[in-house]
DNA sequence: CGTGAAAGGCATTAGCC
DNA sequence: GGCTAATGCCTTTCACG
């Protein structure tokens, strides 16, 4: 399996900077060809590194409705079913789950709705707490660092190395740190799927 | 002062689902001609809409360390100062700063770093408490609901309407509710960026 | 993995309504 | 604002190393 290498990370920086520079321009940067440049950004997308390609809106030219960001504090083990109710309502942006059972989102909301929108989308069954803020203001900074590949194994949860695999399974990438953890998965996959 | 009408939401949306979407697709989608595409484009632009186009990379699969969340609650009338500090760092993503003096940021940091990394980017003096936690998973889901253009004004803050006008200083739009706001808005950036 | 050449698709311009 | 037609660029495919 391979990682990237520092072409794929400049690749990568100059398509944050600006998504649709022409291939050919970001081949003349790393020192490419424009096919070659196409073909790692293949790579990219099918490895999920890139998951696909987006406008940076202004959202804050946008009054659609107050931007707020949500601390919720769930019920152990529920912090997951959270997140998920969340993650498809449309006012939702991003969510973000912590290991302490704590997920944290934010979203623009009408003003008049502020106290109210959670209401219909939590359970609060699986709420311990929770606190609506309203945003000041937001800064994205879309860097890389020095980035390297080293995904987690999707059986066991370890790093995994050179040694690694992939499967793709209904059109999505998934890691496995070796042969084994691969087949637990796919086996359980499948049977999930079934009774589905 | 034009604002947003359904086809330009309709096209962001379509561009934020897919950056790279053929603007002949996004023609047909709206029923409109491709130029037209085009020029709504360029349009929502220069109105400052959109600031971009970028790639949605999976920093999930990217170890350069781990992810975390961090909570600062900042003294009185300090947590712009703490926002600006932070968003420098290569690290740090996303900076959220809410109304009651809060600043939330999310960034990816060497395991090893994790307690440390903030240190050599804080000034103590202005933070009351702080608190790191691991990101178990992030969900990140660019809507736009009923999205409507209504920027606040440079100069004064109020919401700008119809009879807005925008001026464009050194590249970037800047918009007001009225000529005087700009006039006073533009005689000060002169006047700052002669000094500098 | 990479290249260069060719083909096909796409954004953009120009002229017009 | 929008359309159609035409131009020129960009991506992608192909054959090859």
């Amino acid at each position: 399996m391979r990682g990237l290498d520092d072409t794929d990370r400049e690749i990568l920086r100059l398509l944050l900077a600006d998504a649709r520079r022409p291939f050919s321009d970001i081949a003349e940067q790393v020192d490419l060809s424009a096919p070659a440049v196409s073909d790692r950004v293949d790579r990219l997308s099918e490895m999920g590194v890139i998951r696909g390609f987006t406008v940076d809106v202004d959202r804050s030219l946008l009054h659609s409705g107050v931007p707020v960001l949500v601390e919720i504090d769930a019920e152990p083990g529920r912090a997951g079913a959270i997140r998920d109710a969340l993650a498809d309502v449309e006012a939702v942006e991003h969510v973000f789950r912590t290991a302490d059972s704590r997920v944290t989102l934010t979203a623009t909301v009408p003003q008049s709705a502020v106290p109210s929108f959670l209401d219909s989308h939590l359970d609060f069954e699986d709420v311990q707490r929770y606190d609506v803020r309203l945003v000041a203001d937001t800064e994205w900074t879309p860097g890389l660092g020095t980035a390297d590949f080293a995904p987690d194994c999707a059986e066991c949860g370890n790093t995994v190395d050179e040694e690694g695999v992939r499967s793709t399974l209904d059109g999505d990438p998934y890691y496995f740190c070796c042969g084994s953890c691969e087949a637990r998965f796919v086996e359980q996959y499948e049977t999930l799927k079934e009774e589905a």
